[in-house]
DNA sequence: TTGCGTGCAAAGGTTTTGCATGGCA
DNA sequence: TGCCATGCAAAACCTTTGCACGCAA
């Protein structure tokens, strides 16, 4: 939590609710429905506000899979995450996320860096496509 | 164009812009936009369904980069296929979109499946970071 | 006390749908 | 003629913004 930024009970929620749900990603729907159903009244523009907060601070991934579908969030473990070299692959097929650790990869941001000028982010960005399992089919 | 429908001037029109923008990206207000401008009235709903149809058949690829932003929409020409080898930067702090083509992030696309099981959808994968320009400031 | 956080209502932007009209085959 | 395509208007949706109030530090 940067500076000059409070804690409250709202947030509190929001992240125990996320991460009881490691692994799997929510919408904002999904988080407005469980708090208010659990008697923890939280408005919806507070529940973007808090995960937009979260994915700056890196404990958040959000996903944009389609348009005029609601985005997905989902709750990165701190202890999991290596924060810089991490990569992540989320499978369209089965929606399964892949945490990648691999120096290959780290290079090629590298590579993105020096030959095109281009810091990529990897709090926000995710590799779509098909694993293994999925391919077999 | 698949049986039992017909080809109208729209479509053809539709058509006619999007490979003139072979290699770029327009949105569906582009095309409204220019289309309307040339004298070639043309619906929003047009467009929409149009580009979804072109989508279907294959000469086009849709990119959803962010959402409450435009869907991008791309013509494929069926004999260069440059959608299988075209990686995207976009820039979160300016939002352009870079359209890279390099042989060596081609060869981590191979690594990953190769190496981790995971073939990456280009269509789908977007690299979010900070750009050239953007990052001098 | 300061100023960030909250939440309601309203706005903003994209995309979809309903329906009557128009045009291709 | 039969049926798909078109396009306007309106709806549906997700998300953001404005603003007054509340609460953490």
């Amino acid at each position: 939590m940067a500076k000059g930024e409070y804690k409250t009970k709202q947030r509190e929620e929001l992240i125990e609710f996320l991460s009881s749900k490691e692994g799997e990603h929510v919408t904002v729907n999904d988080v407005c429905k469980h708090l208010n159903e659990s008697g923890k009244k939280i408005g919806t523009t507070t529940v973007y506000r808090g995960l937009e907060k979260l994915v700056d601070e890196g404990f958040v991934k959000k996903y944009v899979l389609d348009a005029n579908s609601p985005a997905c969030f989902e709750y990165i473990n701190p202890l999991v995450h290596c924060g810089s070299t991490c990569f992540h692959l989320k499978c369209t097929k089965c929606g399964k996320l892949i945490h990648l650790h691999c120096d290959d990869l780290a290079e090629t941001k590298e590579h993105i860096l020096e030959h095109h000028g281009f810091s990529i982010d990897l709090q926000r960005t995710v590799f779509y496509g098909v694993c293994d399992k999925c391919r077999e089919d």
